[in-house]
DNA sequence: TCCATTTATTGACCATGGTCATTTTATATG
DNA sequence: CATATAAAATGACCATGGTCAATAAATGGA
């Protein structure tokens, strides 16, 4: 590892809570660097010698609230239904479409960035298909493919209800009603 | 309708035109409005009168590209198979995945826009759903959901094996082998 | 044709994310 | 402690998307 002196987590600690109050205040799409700088009591090139850009600010923060809500999942009872499980992913779906520019940025970086640096977001998600894969093992949906897939297909399906729920002419239906309906049919075939 | 001067129609073609030079020499990702409003020749305030913002540019111009594919595929013949699925709608996925721009923008825009006005992406994805619904009626898979149902699949894991084909760590599966495995379990499920 | 009204265009200006040469501060070493 | 070296912070500066009051051009009517 590269060296740190302590004054640089000092200071990265100062950002992120500065950064955190703001969002608090205006939420996530609100916040400029310019006012996080400010209250951090530092220089703008100071920010962006901690962070590569203001996304990668947003991936830290925005992963780390994902990261809580997996805990959560990880440690709630096995579900026994489409609806229990919709229960226990639920809150993180919400938290997702808190605002349209949160969803943006997950969506940016749900796979790992262009370079070499896996970020936090995709980190959740990779974490989110093991949760799911442990969950999906010992639950009473289809067995002719891995809880591997299953977690994927889950996946995938959120984020489209997701998508559609941003939708002004598709928002009729509330998010879990047409995500149960996908799930329905990708864990539970008929055919 | 409001009126219209056959002036406006000529600078929003220039403006149009000239955005697809750019484009062609550089990319999506590298077009910048003072290039197109030079080339055009005209003020950067016209851009802006003309299109809401940059992003409805890029909106218009990759959701005529989009339209062109989904043209092909409604006249193709009836998929028979998950291989001759896929050979249909690769072209619009490589086209979705020619930049890492091109297909953020498309994801921002896949759902309408938070106002009234429902934009040209938006509409490729409405019309990917008729085209997808007609041609999987008389296709060899599962009955049990609805076509219109099927198809909102074929684009949920569309966009879940475009997501992971642009993410570093994952890419070692060429995207049509991913997708193929997704629209295996999807449209003809043993379990 | 002349004027009034609507429509289109202009370009100086702004907001904000991001850069980088310079300066300050910390740390190691003799 | 003094000095050299590495790490961190600074802030003037830039690039670019976007705004808007002012201006020009087109249109319809008398």
């Amino acid at each position: 590892m590269t060296k740190m002196q302590p004054r640089t987590l000092k200071t990265r600690a100062r950002l992120l809570e500065a950064a955190q109050q703001i969002i608090a205040e205006v939420g996530y799409e609100g916040l400029r660097t310019q006012e996080v700088v400010k209250r951090a009591g530092v220089a703008k090139g100071t920010f962006f010698a901690h962070f590569h850009d203001k996304d990668a600010l947003m991936e830290i923060l925005i992963g780390a609230e994902m990261d809580a809500f997996l805990d959560r999942a990880e440690n709630a009872p096995t579900p026994d239904s489409v609806d229990a499980l919709l229960d226990l992913i639920m809150p993180l779906l919400d938290f997702m479409r808190c605002e349209r520019y949160v969803f943006d940025v997950i969506l940016r970086h749900s796979g790992a960035a262009a370079k070499d640096n896996i970020g936090p977001i995709a980190l959740a998600f990779a974490r989110q298909d093991e949760v799911f894969s442990k969950i999906l093992e010992n639950a009473p949906f289809r067995k002719d493919i891995s809880a591997g897939l299953l977690g994927e297909g889950i996946q995938a399906f959120a984020i489209q209800a997701l998508a559609l729920d941003f939708c002004t002419i598709n928002n009729e239906m509330p998010l879990p009603e047409r995500l149960s309906v996908y799930l329905d049919a990708w864990l539970l075939p008929k055919g």
